[in-house]
DNA sequence: ATAACATTGACGCCGCGTTAGGGTGG
DNA sequence: CCCACCCTAACGCGGCGTCAATGTTA
């Protein structure tokens, strides 16, 4: 009879399966003993590790993230159970709009066989929203604020038929004017003024006539140069650079 | 130019992407015709297809459920949907849980590392009420009502570290003798009747003194026999028969 | 020629559950 | 000899995203 647990006894100790604590280790969470035979021995400090993984895990926190609070101090740790009670309260609101969907689909059914273009048209809205909480959300809350993100969405979700598609259309020119000028360009000739112009007309549909100003728009372009996920949503498609580029543009002309 | 839209102009339509198309399509979902050079082309019955696909998705239904409602009735449409929101309830009160407990866990972190025996006691036993929640709550809530196991995760949520190791003592004392009287064993013997009595303590602890009754206990029995879940709890440990083995043994005693 | 489409195929993500195949302890 | 435990290695799940390699169209 060696010194320490064996994994069952673990396992049965904590509720959790062997399988888990294998996991565990793999990821480099748990680093138990082993005895003559190399069976797993988990000792005292073992134990106490592992309660404080299974303690953040029944928070919700993804392994990974335990890991990273595993050698934290405490305002790390409170910095990281703050973010993660947001993603939480993100998350119950889209239970709860599945919810409502899922009531309204209950309530009428039939509807959905004879669903209009215009119904499904709000639907493709939703999702493109939904998307953009997804894709960008955290950080453009942080950036710019909940309530201008939640008026835009708002914005989005009355937009008309009309609207969408030349909004659309309206990304598309900007794309298109940006591919063309990207090679050796200068973000000070008059193509590269009508580009931000593109990109005023664009950011106007989503803020608001009353909201836009200049300084905003010239704020906002800056903004997409300090998170990657906006710079590569330019640059992909257009290239490298392109939104270092575009931001140049808007800079000069209304800068 | 041939009929039909192309995967692109779809995805773009319906505003997902290509991959999605690709992917429903390998589940059954979706059958867009060929052309000459095996480019599919979605037709008007593919796009309203997809339109039934994407609402029912947008409830949060998994897309195995949603192919399965695509050639289903209105009654086992709504069924599914009145399914579906039962469960959606049960994410957000998990949900709710994990905002409590991350609040907890916010209010005062200090206390994780000085965390009891006690502390941890408790988290254990939360962790097995959820473990059995997601793998019988369903069934159970079904057969028994919501009612009985709500009180019944209370009780267990109530048990001191005592009560809780004879309960565990007390399930290792069943299995353990189900599986000496079951090969060849007499559901009718005096060490049956001891097997049936072990097994009413056990079901005492979880539903309390004043709420047994032997007709009740008589009827868990056969209630266990028609989930294959419960079934396997005993025989898997125990041996295939276990469980019914177990039923005769408590019908004989009390019914 | 170039770019923007199209195709099939396959890996990756997360948190384990679940075999499979072979050793060890009591 | 048996059984309960130990080990490592690997696939599987869901819903796609994301290459990769190759062909087609404008």
């Amino acid at each position: 009879m060696e010194k320490g647990r064996t994994a069952k006894q673990l396992a049965s100790l904590a509720g959790v399966s062997v399988r888990t604590l294998h996991y565990y280790e793999e990821l480099g969470l748990l680093h138990p003993a082993r005895d003559e035979n190399r069976w797993r021995r988990y000792g005292e400090r073992e134990v106490a590790t592992l309660r404080v993984v299974l303690a953040l895990r029944s928070c919700g926190l993804a392994v990974g993230e335990v890991k990273a609070l595993l050698d934290a101090d405490e305002p790390a740790v409170l910095k990281t159970l703050a973010f993660h009670r947001e993603h939480l309260l993100t998350e119950r609101q889209r239970i709860e709009t599945l919810l409502a969907t899922t009531d309204t689909f209950i309530r009428n059914w039939k509807d959905m066989k004879n669903m209009t273009d215009e119904e499904s048209f709000e639907l493709l809205k939703q999702h493109c929203i939904e998307r953009f909480e997804e894709e960008y959300g955290e950080e453009a809350r942080q950036r710019y604020g909940a309530a201008a993100i939640d008026e835009a969405n708002e914005r989005m979700a009355a937009m008309s038929q009309q609207d969408w598609d030349s909004k659309e259309a309206l990304e598309q020119a900007i794309k298109e004017k940006l591919s063309a000028l990207l090679p050796g360009g200068d973000p000070e000739s008059a193509e590269a003024a009508e580009l931000a112009a593109l990109h005023g007309r664009w950011l106007r549909m989503h803020w608001g006539e009353e909201a836009y100003t200049p300084a905003a728009h010239v704020a906002l372009a800056k903004g997409y140069l300090e998170d990657e996920r906006f710079v590569s949503y330019y640059d992909m498609p257009c290239g490298a650079g392109a939104t270092a580029f575009l931001a140049a543009t808007i800079e000069h002309a209304l800068g």
